[in-house]
DNA sequence: AGGCTAAACGGACCATGGTCCGGTTCTATT
DNA sequence: AATAGAACCGGACCATGGTCCGTTTAGCCT
């Protein structure tokens, strides 16, 4: 019952303990996806393609990902990485340094062009995006930002309710079914963000 | 170039000509999946299984509701019908005859109430519900709700964002998910939606 | 009634997401 | 270096949504 004490801890590194042949085949796979999706579009992006495009078995792709939506979970990854940065780090308004109403609208803004401009990966990976960390972030950001502004009320929802209408369908509809432009549909956002956040 | 004066006109019959034996296939194909939904829960419900419990062939079920989410959203329709009904016709405040902002709240509750109540169907349903009639009804019906409160802004847009949260999916996180009530779920949408409207 | 045509039918067939398990390979331990 | 066993791999296999097309049938017209 010893401990041994070389054992690193794990510390933050998100994979505990991920074999060597096993990462080189995650990387492998996501390099395979990338190309697949950027030459032929997501939807070309079968399980088999995939796997066959990274010279290994589709059992492998499932083991890694789970299924298709986590697949498309781990595409999104990278981008959606950089756009936290921003938000954390990056220049006002998005990033810190603003008002936080002001950071709460350019929010709005980069979401509405950020879930556009990736809306087919989104799309594809369906209902467990709400499940996604990157979710979890974009709910907690948003319920910081109206405490900080003062808002009263059931943050945890009310952040949920300016959320929901920045999906991916809503969105989609909107867009791209009715025609809308992108800037009336953040106007009418920012709208129904004002009155919300209205003392 | 004569008009038949026999061909009685299509009126507002939905089937533009049905034939006899295929309407007869729509009903047992319903029966068979409401049966099939409520023996064992709507993810039984298999194209196969249904045209095997109606004594049909597989290819008969597609041909007339489409896909998976046709024939669930035609499972739909009855008690959406039913509730369209309430809404446009039933006791107040959900029906006519209260002030708008009761009816706009009556509506919010009767709307949760009723989606967690069919989830199964509607989820399965997918994203088609966004272009199923009845999604467009209630689309309507909180547009002139607004409007009839005094609202301004760009009521579409208005209106999709007060709805947004209503989504089967975001609600099933909610109540099953995080375990929130809901009665809780129902109080932060109505407290929105005050703001909302609030002039 | 008999015949003609559009519509409906059935079930084989395909594509794809997901599961399983026997065999292989890495890595820690001695 | 040898060894043990956990982790991984491949690809056959299954389930199910969706398509197709040769065959059957309802409904109309003469």
């Amino acid at each position: 019952m010893s401990l041994p004490i070389s054992t690193p801890l794990p510390l933050l590194s998100g994979a505990p303990h991920e074999r060597r042949d096993a990462a080189r085949n995650r990387e492998a796979l996501l390099a395979a996806a990338r190309e697949l999706v950027e030459r032929e579009g997501a939807c070309a992006v079968t399980m088999e393609a995939v796997a066959a495009q990274a010279g290994v078995g589709k059992g492998t792709v499932f083991r890694r990902f789970e299924s298709r939506a986590g697949l498309m979970i781990a595409l999104l990854d990278h981008s959606e990485s950089e756009w936290q940065a921003q938000v954390l780090g990056g220049p006002p308004p998005l990033g810190p340094g603003a008002p936080a109403l002001d950071r709460l609208l350019a929010f709005g803004r980069s979401r509405i062009e950020a879930t556009l401009g990736q809306r087919e990966l989104i799309a594809a990976a369906g209902g467990r995006v709400r499940t996604s960390g990157a979710f979890g972030f974009v709910l907690m950001h948003v319920r910081l930002l109206l405490a900080e502004i003062g808002t009263e009320g059931d943050l945890p929802l009310l952040a949920s309710s300016l959320v929901a209408p920045l999906d991916v369908t809503v969105l989609e509809d909107q867009v791209l079914g009715q025609g809308m432009s992108v800037d009336r549909v953040y106007d009418a956002w920012a709208d129904l963000t004002r009155r919300v956040v209205r003392r």
